[in-house]
DNA sequence: ATTTTTCGGTAATATATGTTACAAATAGTA
DNA sequence: TACTATTTGTAACATATATTACCGAAAAAT
C-alpha cells in the first residue's frame, strides 16, 4: 500500500518507510468498493482527503435539466477532488465507483495534522493546488479568447516536435471536447487549415505545422 | 500596518499582536511603488507572496496578437496572485500599479514557514487556494456549456431577492464581458427574453423574473 | 473472413453570436 | 440649463459554430 501511495504527488517525496510511519499515527478510514457505488454526491460537502488506493472512479455532473454531463475519470492510484477540502468545499460532480475499488478517507483535521508535521507533504499539496487554479486559469482565457481555428493551432504548437509534426493521440471529439466546441466543426476547420496550407496532413492524426 | 493586513483573508483570525510577533521574525521586504511601475511580469516566475499593504494594481495580460488584455484590478489590503507562488508558478499576467502603493514581499521559503507555525494562517491559505481552484472549476462549466440566454438566467437566479426581482449592479458591457460575450449580443437576448415574457423590466438594470 | 461498431470527413441548413453603426436615454459637467 | 460623455437599445449584416445526416474507412468483434 505504501508502494502504490508513493505514486501519488502528494507523497512522492516520502520513502515508503516515511509513508507507513505517517499513515500509522493518522486516523484514517479504508473503504471498499463494489463497481457503481456512489463515493461522495454533487452538492455534499467534503470533509476530507480521498485517496484512490486502487479502482478507478468516474465524476458526473446533473445540470438543471437533470442531463448527466461526464467530468473525468480518475484512475488509482490518486486523489480525489484534493482542492474540495478546503473552502466551500460542496462537490459540483458525483463521484461513483467504476470498478470495484478501495479509497482511503482522512478527515480533514488529522489532514491538516499531517502536513502541518511534513513539510514535503505540504509543499506537494500545495503544488497541487497552485497547479490547479494555474491550469483552470490557462485553461479558462484559452476557452474564452480564442476560435476553433486558434485552439487547434495552440494545440499543435503545444505538441509539436522538432520536426513540427505531431501525433494526436486522442479522438477528434475528444479533442473537440476539449476545446468545448462539436466534432464536426473541428473537423470542418482541420479541413480549412489543410486548404489554406496552413498545416499539412500526414496520415490519420497526424499533421505537420508549416 | 498589522491592522491594515489584519483585513487580508490569510490573516483575518489573527490578532495585530500575533501578527506583528510574527511579521518581526519572518523576513520580509517591503517596495513603495510609484503610480505605473512593474510589479512582476507576464512570464516571470513568482518566488513568494506578495501582500498589497497600500495602493491598486492592474494585470494584464498580452496574447500571442500584442493585443493587452486586462484582467483584473486588486486594492489594497490584499494578496497578489497567492495562487502563483506554488506550482510551476508562472506568472500569466504582468502585474502594475496603478497609483502609488506599498507592497511586502515574502519569499516562499519564509511563507513556508510562517504557515508551518501558525494554523490558522495555513488553513486560511487553503481556504484560499482551494476557493479559487473551486471558482474556476464553476466558471468554467459555466462558460463552456451554456449560451448567453442561460447565462442571464442563471445570474439572475443567483441575484434575486424573495421578489424575484433583480438590481444589476454593472454596466452592460461588464457583464457582457463576464459572459466572455459582447455586449450587443447580450442586450439583444435580454430583449428577446423580455418579448418571451420570460422576465420583465422594471427599471434601467432591474428586471423581475416570472 | 465477415460482420459490426466506431471514427472521421463532409455537406446542407439552422442558429447563435459577432461586428459595426447609429440613435435614444441617462449621467456627468460647465 | 445646455453641453458632453457614457451607457444602452436596436438593426443590418457577416461569421462562426451547432445540428443533423450520410458515407466511407478503419478498427474491433465474431
Amino acid at each position: 500500500m505504501y508502494y502504490l501511495i508513493k505514486n501519488i504527488g502528494l507523497f512522492k517525496d516520502n520513502t515508503p518507510e516515511e509513508l507507513e510511519a505517517m499513515i500509522k499515527k493518522t486516523a484514517f478510514s479504508l473503504i471498499n468498493y463494489e463497481p457503481g457505488q456512489t463515493v461522495i454526491l454533487q452538492g455534499e460537502k467534503l470533509n476530507g482527503l480521498l485517496i484512490l488506493l486502487s479502482g478507478e472512479v468516474k465524476g458526473e455532473m446533473n445540470d438543471e435539466n437533470c442531463n448527466i454531463i461526464k467530468v473525468e475519470d480518475i484512475k488509482a492510484p490518486n486523489l480525489i477532488a484534493p482542492a474540495f477540502i478546503f473552502g466551500n468545499g460542496i462537490m459540483p460532480v458525483t463521484v461513483t465507483t467504476a470498478v470495484r475499488s478501495e479509497i482511503i478517507f482522512i478527515k480533514r483535521d488529522s489532514f491538516i495534522k499531517m502536513i502541518q508535521e511534513n513539510s514535503t507533504i505540504l509543499t506537494n499539496y500545495l503544488d497541487i493546488l497552485c497547479s490547479k487554479a494555474q491550469f483552470l486559469s490557462g485553461r479558462m482565457m484559452f476557452l474564452r479568447s480564442t476560435n476553433i481555428r486558434e485552439k487547434f493551432i495552440a494545440y499543435l504548437n503545444e505538441n509539436k516536435d522538432s520536426n513540427n509534426v505531431i501525433r494526436i493521440d486522442k479522438k477528434l471529439h475528444e479533442l473537440a471536447d476539449l476545446f468545448a466546441v462539436t466534432r464536426p466543426a473541428l473537423s470542418r476547420v482541420i479541413g480549412d487549415l489543410i486548404a489554406d496550407g496552413i498545416i499539412e496532413k500526414l496520415d490519420r492524426n497526424i499533421y505537420r505545422l508549416r
